[in-house]
DNA sequence: AGCACGCCGACT
DNA sequence: GTCGGCGTGCTC
């Protein structure tokens, strides 16, 4: 074929593929451009006109050669970055995310790069902390760090860190990364979004001077631009961040390291609803470096591998030094008067009399969970999702938990004008009145999402107080059960381990267990005299018992037997196709059409179930109705999964005005 | 998604 | 008359 001759101007015409974040089956486009006016686009932002709109994507590969097809192809209009944003790593890891969470390369590439126009100030490059002394390594630590170097020799990439709070897994995570970055590798270090302001990433800073980048979520999208250039170019030797850190670009990855690998928060809650460990584990992959993983309360995923010897497991059964485990106490709640029992009370009251500080945790925030009508039986509700309202007395007023819809109490019911309005249920701002009523010359802080929203350094300085001893009850949510320290407590209360355990989830017991054992370690790290008192009516449960007895695996083995006797993950994969509409009638008909569409390939297909349409647990949320459809595959069947779930993404038509919402491996159903 | 086009009902 | 809600089709 000979080339056109004569006209110099299109010799230099080249075609660019540049993806974009639309949510269609192909996202990928092609646009030219002129080679004399942009030498390279390659990996970097483009602005183009597309389908009447102006939009920025990005460039994936260029080629000499026009595509096939006839179709007309527009042409870039500018180039938006002087250097490269991403890189191949990170086209093919889109390109594989995008297959495995249903959504298009564009969406997923979108999400790696911050969207900020140019870069501009510099970021905080990095945090002077607190100079943090070298430890001397545990034997058990010592012996891990063998094993790992010994696995490693065999070529295996996966491990887990298996071991309690207050074992030094920190310890050991660091100094795998020195000894990597002294191979001249980079790090990246994951940890769960709220340990992430606290004591962790300033020791690091410490430990590594300045070649630290951490990923904070404080920071600007041209902060953070800026930082990505900086792995890139290979100018940082080990990241810190949560779930997002996952897709910094690195020059040359050798080591990732994924603590408290348990934690939801790793999974994103919005589409793409990719996991950071499962990402975790693809570039693991393409750049061969290890992966190690870690946790006193590894999530049922990494312990099956670990179980059938498909992760290598490094254990740390021991606490540092002379930290001991608490003496945990059950306190049956049924028939009792009160959210605080006889026994909590006259515990607490003792720590008071010696000065420690007690931690109290419930996790549900508010005054009362409810507030009901005595005359005719209504429940408060939200307008916009099918939940009901909860109390707020700091304010006076009903807050919805899942969209934040407020109103004034009202002094009447809505519905029959009585004024006979009464509550139900507790959260930590009634826990808070009756412990003051109860302590009243205690100090007391309540650290909740209500008192963060107010005040961000709030939280920080709570715990600095508490610390200092100066705060005498710490009573809090989820807040304060992860991650943090309490290297002077001795006494932890649980108010209530009940509110998961009623959840309609497969997960119900596992979420109990976890958060009851987090909890725990925050007791004594260092001492031998640390107390936990747990307060529930369901103390048969075996989530409660395991706790009790200290006993684990028994726990993991039962729950585990359960799963499998169930077809239940990690025993199968969850896909959970949801369908959101304005109005209930169209998002029903869509999920029914889904499954209609689904059907003659699940139905009767070995290894794989397709739960019918339903709507979902809240039906309403934020004024969209909601439906799903459930599938349930065998490990095997999972790739057949994945390819259907291709088709109904290529060739399923959505009916107007509803949206669909594919999640893999879900981790919760609501 | 988001934008244009084209189709029907009810309002200055 | 025409404004606007909404259904349909398309995007290099």
């Amino acid at each position: 074929m000979g080339r056109p001759q004569g006209d110099r101007e299109s010799d230099r015409l080249k075609y660019a593929l540049v993806t974009l974040a639309v949510p269609l089956y192909n996202s990928t486009f092609t646009y030219s451009y002129d080679e004399n006016e942009y030498p390279s686009v390659l990996y970097k932002r483009v602005g183009v006109n597309f389908n009447h709109r102006k939009m920025t994507g990005f460039v994936i590969s260029v080629s000499d050669e026009r595509p096939e097809g006839d179709y007309e192809i527009k042409s870039i209009i500018k180039v938006i970055d002087s250097e490269e944003v991403i890189n191949a790593e990170l086209v093919h890891l889109s390109r594989d995310m995008s297959y495995l969470y249903k959504n298009s390369m564009g969406q997923c590439l979108s999400l790696m790069v911050p969207n900020a126009k140019r870069d501009s100030d510099a970021a905080p490059f990095f945090e002077e902390g607190d100079f943090s002394p070298i430890e001397r390594l545990s034997e058990d630590q010592e012996r891990v760090i063998r094993e790992y170097h010994e696995k490693r020799r065999e070529g295996k990439t996966l491990f887990f860190l298996h071991g309690v709070t207050g074992s030094g897994k920190s310890e050991v995570y660091l100094r795998l990364a020195e000894e990597t970055i002294k191979d001249g590798g980079q790090v990246l270090y994951m940890v769960p979004e709220i340990t992430l302001s606290e004591q962790l990433s300033r020791s690091v800073s410490a430990r590594f001077k300045s070649r630290v980048q951490i990923l904070h979520s404080s920071l600007t999208p041209a902060q953070r631009l800026k930082s990505a250039r900086l792995v890139k170019r290979g100018d940082v030797d080990i990241v810190i961040g949560a779930r997002s850190a996952i897709f910094a670009p690195f020059k040359n990855l050798k080591l990732i390291i994924m603590d408290e690998e348990h934690e939801s928060s790793y999974k994103s809650s919005s589409s793409p609803r990719y996991h950071a460990r499962q990402l975790a584990q693809l570039r693991s992959r393409y750049n061969d470096a290890p992966l190690i993983m870690g946790s006193a309360t590894p999530s049922f995923e990494s312990y099956r591998l670990m179980r059938e010897g498909r992760i290598e497991t490094l254990s740390l059964p021991r606490r540092i030094g002379k930290g001991a485990f608490p003496e945990i106490r059950i306190v049956n709640t049924l028939g009792q008067k009160g959210n605080i029992s006889r026994i909590l009370r006259d515990e607490i009251s003792l720590e008071l009399e010696k000065k420690r500080g007690v931690i109290l945790f419930l996790n549900r925030r508010g005054y009362s969970n409810s507030v009901m009508c005595n005359s005719c039986g209504e429940v408060i509700r939200c307008p916009n999702c099918s939940v009901s309202l909860t109390y707020h007395k700091a304010g006076g007023r009903l807050k919805c938990h899942s969209c934040g819809f407020s109103i004034p109490l009202p002094s009447v019911c809505p519905s029959c004008h009585s004024h006979d309005l009464i509550s139900s249920g507790f959260g930590t701002e009634r826990i808070e009145e009756e412990l003051r009523s109860l302590y009243p010359f205690a100090v007391i802080k309540r650290l909740d999402g209500d008192s963060v929203q107010d005040d961000r350094k709030y939280i920080s300085q709570v715990l600095s107080e508490f610390e200092k001893g100066n705060v005498d009850i710490l009573l809090g949510t989820q807040m304060i059960a992860k991650g943090l320290n309490f290297p002077n407590a001795t006494l932890v209360g649980v108010i209530n381990a009940d509110q998961g355990i009623f959840l309609p989830d497969f997960r119900a017991n596992e979420r109990t267990f976890e958060l009851l054992q987090q909890v725990s370690g925050r007791v004594g790290r260092y001492r031998d005299d640390g107390r936990v008192i747990i307060q529930t009516s369901q103390i048969s449960n075996p989530a409660i018992r395991a706790v009790e007895l200290n006993d684990p695996d028994s726990f993991y083995h039962g729950e585990m037997e359960e799963r499998r006797r169930m077809g239940y993950p990690p025993y199968s994969r969850l896909v959970n196709i949801r369908i959101r509409s304005r109005r209930e009638d169209r998002a029903a008909g869509a999920a029914e059409a889904v499954e209609d569409f689904l059907q003659p390939y699940f139905s009767n297909h070995e290894g794989i179930e397709m739960y019918p349409a339903t709507s979902a647990l809240i039906e309403m949320l934020n004024g969209y109705y909601r439906y799903h459809v459930l599938i349930i595959s065998s490990d095997d069947e999972f790739a057949y999964t994945l390819k259907v779930l291709e088709l109904l993404r290529s060739s399923f038509h959505i009916p107007s005005q509803t949206q669909m919402e594919i999640d893999t491996d879900p981790v919760d159903m609501l």
